[in-house]
DNA sequence: TCGGTTGATTTAACACCGCC
DNA sequence: GGCGGTGTTAAATCAACCGA
């Protein structure tokens, strides 16, 4: 069976968490059906109407543009799509710099951006056949796409997107920080002639903020396991990213615009999935009270806090993961207490570091030896420092097995002889 | 004054991963 | 199936501190 005829039997498809957004999308084709078609165009444009795009010329070059709205209450999944001026409202007031934060940017400001390629690999051999974003406007969001109907028309695509972003400054992407925008970048060369030059964006690149959240928790951190894991969004029928190239190809032969319906609907959902995972990973990170964050999140995102020198916001965190009872409380514990003796708070540190010492594991180790630091230099109690080097060796001497821990081994040796001496 | 210890920072090498 | 960003780890370097 053709590609084609495949696509020809998904009609109805591309429903996206029920009913809501079923009805939400006939609204669309509603709004979209009140837009008045131009006459004079050539009869090839037609066959793009249903699926809302219209020729957009350069010269002698044109690219299909679409643009669907989607009102600030439409649900996606676990989110409402007016949250994401909720969230910026909380960035601008939160006394934080954190590398999600947009303190000092309007939400009109961000563009949530995805591309379609012929492929996965880099080089002028690769094409970009789809520009897609989303944003917020006077209200809505608009979700806007740049189609490659042939070729010779990158030109044509690349200065219609470009003028169109004019105002706007901030990318957020999903891997688009070593995928989109190198790529974008790579065939903006080709035509910068005749196209504007590309803006200084910032940049957001969410798939390592959700790395961050849950590498040990998901199976892999694909938007569609985090959307569907994380965000409440189950697609149906969803046209996977992998079949674009084939779609895109064929299309070219075909010239019917049914052919990519697929691949458009997989792009205007990527686009608007990274509004709600924004929403979700922000809510998370300032910790909001109406998002129910798991001890494991709070617990990376204190050790996020602590990478961007963040302590404070860090050990607020930490704090709340260790009055839990869960599998990380040690690993928390234990950073809370190097936190604490980073900032001289030597007692507390020393609270922190006997609460792990009791137990017999890795942990453990690490929280003998600073407590035999902390007793040896700064409270000068050399029997406790003693005996915390004891224990620590002890626990070492069974599990070391690696050259690494063998050093550690050596070191704590050399730490038991040089105490005896100093009782 | 000198040597030992610690902590902070930088650098490099490496492995991993997700995009279409 | 290529690419680039990121995290982790180890090693190197330097400064500060302290006791002998």
């Amino acid at each position: 069976m053709s590609l084609k005829n495949k696509l020809s039997r998904m009609k109805g498809h591309m429903q996206l968490d029920g009913r809501k957004a079923s009805e939400q999308e006939q609204k669309n084709y509603e709004d979209h059906s009140n837009e008045k078609s131009d006459a004079k165009l050539p009869a090839k444009f037609n066959q793009w109407i249903p699926l809302k795009g219209k020729p957009l010329f350069l010269e002698e070059q044109y690219t299909i543009f679409r643009e669907i709205h989607y009102p600030l209450d439409f649900q996606l999944g676990n989110t409402q799509l007016s949250e994401l001026k909720e969230v910026v409202r909380l960035w601008e007031g939160a006394d934080t710099d954190h590398p999600l934060s947009t303190k000092g940017i309007d939400a009109e400001q961000l563009i949530f951006f995805d591309t379609e390629t012929t492929g996965l690999g880099g080089g002028t051999g690769n094409t970009i056949f789809l520009l897609g974003y989303c944003h917020l406007e006077d209200d809505v969001v608009k979700v806007k796409q740049f189609f490659l109907p042939g070729p010779a028309d990158e030109a044509a695509m690349y200065f219609h997107f470009l003028q169109d972003v004019n105002d706007l400054s901030n990318l957020v992407t999903y891997n688009g920080k070593a995928f989109d925008w190198p790529q974008v970048k790579t065939r903006h060369t080709l035509v910068r002639d005749k196209v504007p030059l590309l803006p200084k964006f910032g940049h957001y690149d969410l798939l390592h903020a959700a790395r961050r959240l849950w590498k040990d928790t998901l199976p892999s951190c694909r938007l569609t396991i985090v959307e569907k894991e994380i965000l409440g969004i189950e697609r149906v029928d969803d046209t996977p990213g992998s079949l674009a190239p084939l779609l895109y190809f064929d299309f070219l032969k075909e010239k019917d615009p049914k052919i990519i319906e697929g691949v458009l609907k997989h792009n205007e959902y990527d686009v608007l999935s990274l509004i709600v995972l924004y929403v979700q990973l922000s809510k998370r990170i300032l910790n909001c009270e109406d998002v129910s964050s798991t001890m494991k999140e709070k617990y990376e995102i204190a050790r996020w806090y602590e990478k961007v020198k963040e302590p404070m916001k860090a050990a607020e965190m930490y704090e709340e993961v260790v009055k839990s009872n869960v599998s990380c409380r040690d690993e928390a514990l234990l950073a809370l207490g190097l936190l604490l003796k980073k900032q001289k708070q030597r007692d507390e540190a020393m609270d922190c570091f006997e609460g792990v010492a009791i137990k017999e594991n890795a942990l453990a180790i690490t929280a003998c030896i600073e407590l035999a630091k902390l007793f040896e230099h700064q409270f000068k109690d050399f029997d406790k420092a003693l005996y915390y080097s004891e224990r620590a060796y002890e626990q070492q001497k069974k599990a070391a097995r690696l050259l690494r821990e063998k050093k550690t081994l050596d070191d704590l040796k050399a730490r038991i002889e040089r105490l005896r001496k100093k009782r």
